[in-house]
DNA sequence: TGTTAGTTCGCACTCTTTGCAGATTGACAA
DNA sequence: TTGTCAATCTGCAAAGAGTGCGAACTAACA
């Protein structure tokens, strides 16, 4: 995603406007890691404009998507995630937590893939699940305290 | 997933009783290569057995799930697909009609995954999406009839 | 400063799935 | 065949995640 101030421009050079709420949430999602769900991000943003409306929070994610500075990602349990991160990648999501981070896979390329007839393919995402460590340590640490 | 008859086996081993419903259901799953939602079975066992409630299939789905009998497929876009196919398997889905096919693929084990520090990875699937051959002629014929 | 098109906000509503509870019915024993 | 009892079915309410809509508001530019 590229950064507050750039988008600014391309906002205003897409006719769109740039409003508080916006140059919050460019400002929150910038650099932002943490894969946040449209309500986490609400949450945030509500501390800082307090009166800030759900229905904002969504309508800019969906912008920022669509003109590709966003990427949304559906981790198969409950809410999408919003991902500033634009790079070839792919992702891993504890089952246990639902942490999502984001990975790098080298020779998706070289995959020999059956069954694909006739389709035209344009995307091809990976995604791992698993236990992250804080969870699997979690674990670990009830069992000796249960036996 | 399991033939109906042993499927029925099954069921009365662990304690679950088969009903008329559930052997509806075990016989539109078994062999179906649809990936079907929840909805769409619901249509079709609406039309065998009139009455039968969407609850139950929801239900019925949910038991063979976690018995390992069927898979649940997100393809990021309404309702989860069911699949009866429990082989190692990946998907393509059309992002036009939303059909869903099986895919087989092969060098998977050879892919080098940066960024899982610490994660135990239980699983990974592949996502492919893109255009059914049925979509991209009809998106032909559509283009010459507008020309 | 005025004009106007783009935004914001709140609310109603859709869609998918789950929780609940009373009525029903398989499964097994006698 | 009958009885018993836990498992199941069904319908309805409700939760979670988004989206459509319209009135009020406000950037952006002349």
């Amino acid at each position: 995603m590229k950064s507050p101030a750039e988008l600014t421009e391309t906002f205003r050079a897409n006719g769109l406007k740039v409003t508080p709420q916006r140059q919050l949430l460019f400002g929150l999602m910038h650099g932002n890691t943490v894969h946040p769900t449209a309500e986490a991000l609400f949450a945030e943003a509500s501390a800082r404009m307090p009166g800030i409306s759900l229905r904002t929070v969504y309508q800019t994610l969906t912008d920022l998507a669509s003109m590709g500075e966003l990427r949304l990602i559906d981790v198969g349990a409950g809410a999408t995630r919003f991902d500033p991160n634009t790079d070839d990648h792919h992702h891993v999501v504890c089952s246990s937590c639902g942490e999502v981070r984001d990975v790098y896979v080298a020779g998706s390329d070289r995959l020999k893939v059956d069954g694909l007839d006739g389709f035209r393919i344009e995307e091809a995402s990976i995604l791992f699940s698993g236990t992250c460590v804080t969870c699997a340590s979690d674990t670990v640490s009830r069992a000796s305290a249960r036996g």
